[in-house]
Order: structure tokens, then sequence, then C-alpha cells
DNA sequence: CCATGCAGTAAACAACTGTTCTCTGGAATT
DNA sequence: AATTCCAGAGAACAGTTGTTTACTGCATGG
């Protein structure tokens, strides 16, 4: 599909990454509205100058770091969801699933927690449309299991969400919880297990 | 209580207020990491090294943000989750009581939304303390209810942190909905109406 | 009333920032 | 083979930053 694309551009989107990489790395210790360009190009070895053929702004990146974050995401969290397991052991596997994603790309789940609420605002309005997509998503997977019959569409999307959020707020407790001891994280494991537990029961009653 | 201090201790704290005002005012569109002590004394308009006569360094003045956001919070919640009405009045109530917050300290509540998962490690750990003590008072609370009979203390915690960010999360939308109209306003009360619902669900049906 | 303490001032510091302009070497196109 | 294009370099710009040093004026306590 991808038409082999020439030295010239392979080497200007090596460059590209190079930046995004290296900004990652500067924001695992302060947050986005802070970070210089100069600093980005400075940690990648180009100069200043060179930043602007890649990118308008720090914010222009932010948002590209968003897409680079969530945007391969999406796949993921609908399988996750729809497999129609028993309900108890589709909480173990998802819950598993986000310890594991945390560990494999921990800068991202950091930048994203820090950037949702953060001071750029086109960075926030991103990180919002995918969470939006995500919950659209989730509402959709929900939707095809019998559970939900009977469910108004606003109580789907509304049950979408409580996940979607309660994913973030499980990911963020893996991160605080990614250097300390190992009973630490299992004690995150639990309570978050036990949070998506009591959510789903919250849902098997919803009609009563 | 208060001894009645001297004019020299008074005009010191209302400088010191002053750059607190400042700052968060100025903290609307960035993030901490990024405030600049230059910054804040210029808004104030007195001399940048008066800062440190206050603070050590603009983290510092962060967790004395953290303090001056959530410490007077404490009672507020206590008594919210403790009125031992109908269930869903109480879900009501607290829904409303966040919007009011939210509508009173919209700079407060950005200002914690913001960096709790910030640049600033001192200013993360201040809020997380603060949380942590709210999900301790709101399990204390919970515990006096009857319906928590047979909860094991870790299950009442488990369920009071989840409250405590789903607290955070509604005041968080109403922030974002600030500036919208009525009905988009009132959509946001719906839906954080009907996620506390559907926890409190959850809660019921817990130990079946 | 006088000596001390201390909140706030003023100036200077080296280091840093984003942005503009000009230039260059080599890939891409013809 | 000749020409165009363009990612990146280099230098210079005016402004900004945090921190230090020495100072001033006034409220305070003896």
């Amino acid at each position: 599909m991808s038409h082999t694309l020439g030295i010239r551009q392979a080497q200007k989107q090596k460059t590209r990454q190079a930046l995004l990489d290296a900004a990652l790395g500067l924001l695992e210790e302060q947050s986005l509205s802070s970070l210089g360009l100069r600093e980005v190009t400075r940690a990648v070895g180009v100069a200043p100058t060179a930043f602007y053929r890649h990118f308008r702004s720090t914010a222009d990146l932010g948002t590209a770091l968003v897409e680079e974050a969530l945007g391969s995401l999406h796949p993921m969290i609908r399988t996750t969801v729809s497999t129609a397991d028993d309900s108890e052991e589709r909480i173990a596997r998802a819950v598993e699933l986000i310890a594991r994603h945390v560990d494999a790309y921990p800068a991202h789940v950091r930048f994203i927690a820090r950037e949702r609420h953060g001071g750029v605002q086109p960075v926030r309005d991103a990180i919002r449309e995918q969470l939006a997509r995500f919950g659209q998503e989730v509402k959709d997977e929900l939707a095809k299991d019998p559970e939900s019959a009977g469910w108004s569409d606003d109580d789907l999307l509304m049950l979408a969400n409580l996940y979607v959020d309660q994913m973030l707020i499980t990911a963020s407790l893996f991160l605080e919880a990614q250097e300390a001891t190992p009973q630490e994280r299992d004690r995150v494991i639990q309570v978050a297990t036990r949070q998506m537990r009591l959510i789903s029961i919250g849902r098997h009653h919803w009609l009563d």
C-alpha cells in the first residue's frame, strides 16, 4: 500500500520522529506549555530552525503526539470490550491489558494524563476528540451485547464514557505504581478490578 | 482564636495572597511548570525579588495553592456524603453542590485538574495527599451507613475513591461546559447524575 | 526613643527563549 | 546533464528568565 518514499522523504520522517521521541522524553518531567523548541532540537542534535520544517510550534508537535499515543489504540479497545467472555474474565483481561500497555508505553500514557487538562488548548481538544471517539466505539460494542437490551442510546454512551474514564484512571494508577514494589502493583490490580466489577454490577441492575 | 496580627504581618499576608491570586489567574492559560516567578510579580506590581520573601520557588507557591483549593473542602465533602437522605436525592444534591463549587471557584478547580498529573512533582504529591484524605473521609462516612454492613475495609475505601474520582470528573465536565449553552450544562448534570446512580446501584448489589 | 528586624526595591549577571534571514549541499525532477 | 527544490545549518535579533548582591524605609520590641 505505502508507495516506498525516496531518500529525501525518508530522512525527513526520521528527523520528525526523532523530534517526537525527544519531546516525549523531555515531557516526563515537565508539561507541554513549558517545553521549548530549542530544548527539543538540542536533544536531537539538529539546529533550532530545523524544527520549523516539521512543526509550526510545540503545540503542533503536541497534537502529533496525541495522534501517536492514541491513534493506534482504537482497534485494541474495540476487541477488548467486544470479546464475549464471562464478564468477570473480561474485566481481568482488560485490567491486565492496561497494565501491559502502561509498561510498554509509559511516556505516552503520562503525556495523555498530563495534557488532557494541560495548559495547551489545541492539545486538550485533540485528546478530548480521541476520547470521545473511544466513547463512541465502546458504546457501539456495548450495544451488540444482549445485556444492553432496553438501554437508551444516551445511557449506553453514559456507561461507555464511564468505562473510558475508568480506564484512564487505572492507567494513571499503574503509572504511579510503576516504580513501586510488586505488592503495591498487585494492590492496584485488585482495586482497579473491583472498581470495574462494581460498575459492571451497576450496569447489570440498571433497568431494575 | 486568631491573635490579631500587627500591621507588619498583615501587609505581608496581603502581598502573599496577591501573589497567589495572580498566579491562579495566570494558570488559567498555562501550567505551573511554565509559570515564571517574574510573570507573577509583574502581575501583582512588586519587584521580582519580593517573591522570595514568600515562596522558595513557583513549585512552593503551587503547593500553597493546593492547600487553598482543597484544604477548606473537607467539611463540605463530609456533610454531603453523610446526609442520610434517600439515595437518589443525595446524588442530585451532590451534583448540584459540585456545579455550584465549580461556578464559585473555577480557577481553583482548573488548577487541581491540571496539576494533579502536571509536571511539578511536589504539587502532584500535595494533591495526591489531599485526595487520599478525601478518600479516607468518604470511607468513614460510608462506614456509618447501614448499607455498608458486611463490607470489608478495603472495599469501602475502593468505593470511596471511586466516588472521589467521579466527583473530579464531574467537576471537570462542569468546567468545560462553563461557557457553553445552558442545555449543554443540563446534559452534563444528567450524565453526571446517571453515572453516580449507576455506581450507587453497583454498591447496592455488591454483596449479592 | 532608639536599635533591630524584615518586607520590598533596584541593578546587574549569565543564560536562555522564539523567530527571522541568508546560505548550502544533495536529492528529485526534467 | 542541467535545473529546481528543500531539509537543515548558521548567525544574529530583541526579550525573557532565575538568582545574587546591596540597599532603603518603616513597623516592632526593648
